[in-house]
RNA sequence: GCCCGGGUGGCGGAAUGGUAGACGCUGGGGACUUAAAAUCCCCUUUCCGCAAGGAAGUGUGGGUUCGAGUCCCACCCCGGGCACCA
């Protein structure tokens, strides 16, 4: 922090009481005119990369919520600044997104002016907290110079493969006229308004975020997360190992059905097939006399929305007989195919072997509409069967089996009728008899392999990243469609196209995406007329022919309105610009990277900002953002990795999430219970540093817990009374404060306790506690009749990274000079925190009897001596003979009777 | 249904297997004041007792241990996530 002259001077305000209202602008005019909190690039001190969620600036201003996480960066910010690290705290907006383009609909103005006004209400907001931001790295998701390297990463995603287009049916909300990712959807209602939403058809940007499946469940190992959290990405990536097998059908001219199976130790026991719905091969194999009832089952299941499958009365099984038989490869068995909705079109192969004996969905399947139930896993134990109370069918079922195991004799009981999951011992299997499931299962795949009637295949539930919105408030994607024959000669001019085309054929025409070039970029957002979607499926943009219809120069990415005359030259072509928008995510994939250097012209950032400050240190957030949030960005991450952008592979290295604070009555705080704490009212009233203070004292930071207006009266008393432990009513330096003087011992003892205490548990992230042991030491130091000047300054060093304004405030009048961010971190002494007596408690048979004060140096015998003489001891030992002493050094002794 | 997290005073919460309830709030009593606010001091888990003191006590039931809020087993309740993924 520079040291002006000038800084001196207007060091404090000269307030005789704690006012706050005047002491904390004070102070953050001072911060801001000093650029105290910048962050030097290529400093040779150790750095410190500290990372907050960046807000959605919403018109509703700072939810409390906010500067709960907020506070707790900030915390570690400040204590790592004393501590001496270079810190990187920034802070920015991810402003793109419906409500302001919502705003924009209803109110007709450019949602850009909505969303600066929000940003500088959230601006002001945020500032009058006293955050350390370095406000010089602020960044904005809507502000070209941003988005420009949002498009630039698209463009690299696009080249690489990783983006396409596809048709596909997708949710569309008629209310926001657009389309809803399966992640916006929430029981068939869109998350935002909460209207109804329907299945419709569209094209689509497309990421392959699969393709990264197996990299993101492997990096999860590397990353210091709360465990539940990976467990939810890993539970989202959903992976699972098994087999595709090939059935023939017995009309061959439709070639091999293949289905994906987790048990192809169970073949033996397949029974039926069921094809999802929508699979391509049903209609071919229904037969006549079950086409009606096959029509009508798919009609009935497209037209079904999420709420109904979802609903308890959808739990029943439902399905119907395409009329035609597969093969089973593995003993030639004829087995019916049938249709079901249980089966997804979206994941593995859309088709299933099913195995009603030993998978449950197949067994209700069966049982429903009274199909073969064949076992092929018994157990070595028999069952007792009111485990299994799906079936209503008798257990005459049960068979006594001895197979060729090891040692010939163990009976393997195998249930019929039943449904039993789980692993067991192969029977009624052929050459599988005998296994258990896991030897079974490979055994099975290695005869499949080798008669090329299947493989081994890995299926994840992850779905690629649906990755376009038909809104005109997002980043417009740097692409425009033109026809095959320019490609052709785009292709001829330009090195950066992808090594397959991304192409797409509506109404009888093919088109083809070319990619702006990275020099063109940004592409910037037209002036439209209107921010109501065009209702089509596309979006505002479809609306502004100027923008949409162009001549392109495919080399240089300029371009004319169509309607004007083609320019000269070979490289200009016909073109209409996308008009999708890419989704909100987006931006906030990629922030933490821009931060590095956010005026970087040439680049999203350089090479040398990157390694410097790496990747944050610390990443603090609501837990909601657990999977998509979360799983987007660290996509695009080894993305940037594999293309050499970035040096490291996994984006954030530790993360906390923290606990959400419920409204004074215990529920989530909401504008229509009214019970919603505005961060304005709390610092009008108790100023910033209470709020912060007691944000931090609530309880455990990942604790969900609710807000208490009574509670916050107690930690804005510790301030007060630690501002009249520093100063006279008339603000004067407190005459007990003196450069000689000592603490008394206990005091003392107390004072280096909460020095390392307050290190160890900002470490730990544990404020709560932190804030208590101050309290201790504040009351404390209260009792004592001479406050030496260093114990003071020891204290306010402790506070400041919590409460930074009063602490520069009593800092500048009794601290000393300059600002207590730069005045270090206190050390304590390690041979201030022995006494030299202890408390040592006695107990008999375990039951705290007594205790006694001692010297260190008592040994065991004089303990035990002491404690069965002690007054308050002996009759608990009835006189009975000491059987036995156990002594926990300096902490107590059990007498056993 | 499956996977997590959590159940401690009137409340928010503290407690490396070693005095349960730190710290704060609330409530009660007292000091200062003409009075009030602010501040300071004392008390505040429950039950029995005038007191000294005693007993019980960390969701429930068992277990391990000299000793369990903490470790193990079973169960109940609350919160979050996933939910026909073969």
């Amino acid at each position: 922090m520079p040291q002006s002259g000038w800084f001196h001077e207007m060091a404090a305000t000269n307030c005789t009481d704690y006012d706050f209202l005047k002491i904390e602008p004070h102070w953050q005019r001072i911060w801001e005119e000093t650029k105290a909190f910048r962050a030097e690039n290529g400093s040779s001190k150790p750095k410190y990369y500290v990372l907050d969620m960046f807000p959605y600036p919403s018109g509703a201003g700072l939810h409390i919520g906010h500067p709960e996480g907020y506070t707790a960066t900030d915390i570690m910010a400040r204590y790592k600044r004393a501590r001496g690290f270079n810190v990187l705290h920034p802070i920015g907006w991810d402003a793109f997104g419906l409500p302001a383009e919502q705003h924009a609909v209803a109110t007709g103005t450019h949602p850009a002016s909505n969303t600066q006004n929000n940003i500088t209400n959230f601006r002001r907001q945020i500032k009058a907290l006293g955050f350390s931001y370095d406000w010089d790295r602020e960044v904005d998701t809507t502000d070209p110079k941003y988005f420009r390297w949002t498009q630039w990463i698209f463009l690299q995603l696009f080249k690489k493969g990783l983006a396409y287009v596809d048709e596909r049916p997708v949710w569309w909300c008629p209310a926001l006229s657009t389309v809803l990712a399966n992640e916006e959807v929430i029981d068939g209602k869109s998350e935002r308004g909460n209207h109804p939403v329907e299945r419709r058809n569209l094209r689509q940007w497309v990421l392959r975020i699969t393709a990264y499946a197996e990299q993101l469940i492997d990096g999860l190992k590397d990353v210091d997360w709360p465990d539940s959290t990976k467990r939810m990405q890993e539970a989202w990536i959903g992976r699972s190992e098994g087999a595709e097998v090939l059935f023939k059908l017995e009309n061959t001219a439709l070639g091999d059905l293949k289905i994906f199976t987790t048990r192809p130790d169970t073949l033996f026991g397949c029974t039926y097939m069921v094809l999802a719905p929508e699979h391509p091969l049903v209609p071919g194999l229904t037969t006549a006399a079950q086409r009606e009832t096959v029509d009508a089952y798919r009609k009935k299941t497209a037209a079904k929305s999420d709420v109904e499958r979802m609903s308890e009365a959808a739990k029943e099984k439902s399905g119907v007989f395409t009329g035609s038989y597969a093969i089973n490869p593995v003993n030639g068995a004829r087995v019916p195919i049938w249709i079901a909705d249980y089966v997804l079109m979206g994941y593995g192969t859309g088709a299933i072997m099913a195995v009603p004996a030993h998978d449950e969905r197949d067994f209700e399947f069966a049982k429903q509409f009274g199909l073969k139930i064949k076992a092929v896993v018994g157990r070595t134990t028999p069952m007792v069967f009111d485990i299994v109370p799906q079936t209503s069918v008798p257990d005459h079922g049960l068979q006594n089996l001895v197979l060729n195991i090891a040692d010939k004799q163990t009976p393997i009981w195998c249930y019929h009728n039943y449904c039993v999951s789980g692993e067991g011992i192969a029977v009624n299997s052929e050459f599988l008899d005998g296994l258990p499931t896991k030897e079974a299962t490979s055994k099975m795949i290695s005869w499949l392999e080798a008669k090329k009637l299947g493989t081994k295949r890995i299926n994840y539930k992850l779905r690629d990243w649906l990755f376009s919105r038909q809104r005109y408030w997002g980043e417009p994607f740097p692409i425009v469609w033109i026809s095959e024959a320019d490609y052709r000669r785009a292709a001829a001019l330009r090195q950066d196209l992808p090594a397959q085309p991304v192409a797409f054929a509506e109404q009888g025409v093919t088109l083809y995406a070319l990619p702006l070039p990275e020099a063109a970029l940004p592409l910037q957002l037209p002036e439209v007329q209107s921010y109501l979607p065009s209702g089509t499926g596309e979006s505002p943009l479809a609306n502004v022919p100027a923008w949409l219809e162009i001549w392109i120069n495919c080399q240089t990415g300029e371009a004319v309105p169509a309607s004007a005359p083609q320019p000269q030259g070979d490289a200009w072509v016909r073109g209409r610009r996308e008009t999708n928008t890419m989704p909100q995510w987006a931006g906030s994939c990629w922030y933490y990277l821009r931060y590095l250097d956010p005026q970087n012209a040439t680049a999203l950032a350089s090479g040398d900002a990157l390694k410097y400050w790496d990747v944050p240190d610390l990443y603090v957030g609501g837990a909601e953002h657990a999977v998509l949030h979360l799983l987007y960005a660290r996509f695009w991450h080894k993305v940037l990795f594999d293309l050499g952008v970035v040096p490291q592979s996994e984006p954030f290295r530790k993360l906390f999430h923290q606990g959400i604070i419920l409204g004074e009555d215990g529920v989530k705080m909401s504008k229509s219970r009214g019970n919603v704490v505005n961060p304005d009212d709390i610092i009008r009233d108790y100023g910033a540093d209470t709020l912060r203070l007691y944000l931090m004292f609530l309880g455990p930071l990942e604790a969900m817990k609710p807000w208490n207006p009574k509670g916050i009266e107690g930690v804005h008393r510790f301030l007060r009374k630690a501002w009249r432990e520093c100063l006279t009513e008339e603000g004067a330096v407190n005459p007990r404060i003196s450069d000689g003087g000592a603490l008394t011992a206990d005091a003392e003892k107390v004072l280096h306790e909460t020095i390392k205490k307050v290190g160890e548990d900002i470490d730990a992230m544990r404020f709560n506690t932190a804030i208590s042991q101050m309290m201790i030491l504040v009351n404390t130091l209260q009792k004592e009749p001479v406050l030496p000047r260093q114990a003071v300054r020891d204290f306010l060093r402790l506070l400041a990274p919590f409460a930074p304004h009063v602490a520069e405030e009593l800092w500048a009048r009794v601290g000393g000079s300059g600002s207590v961010m730069t005045a270090g971190w206190p050390a304590y002494d390690a041979a201030k925190l022995v006494a030299n007596t202890m408390t040592i408690v006695f107990q008999v048979n375990g039951k705290v009897r007594g205790d006694a004060v001692v010297p260190v140096s008592a040994v065991e015998s004089d303990l035990v001596k002491l404690a069965l003489d002690h007054p308050k001891v002996a009759p608990h030992l009835g006189g009975k003979p000491l059987k036995r002493s156990i002594y926990v050094k300096g902490k107590l002794i059990n007498l056993l009777v």
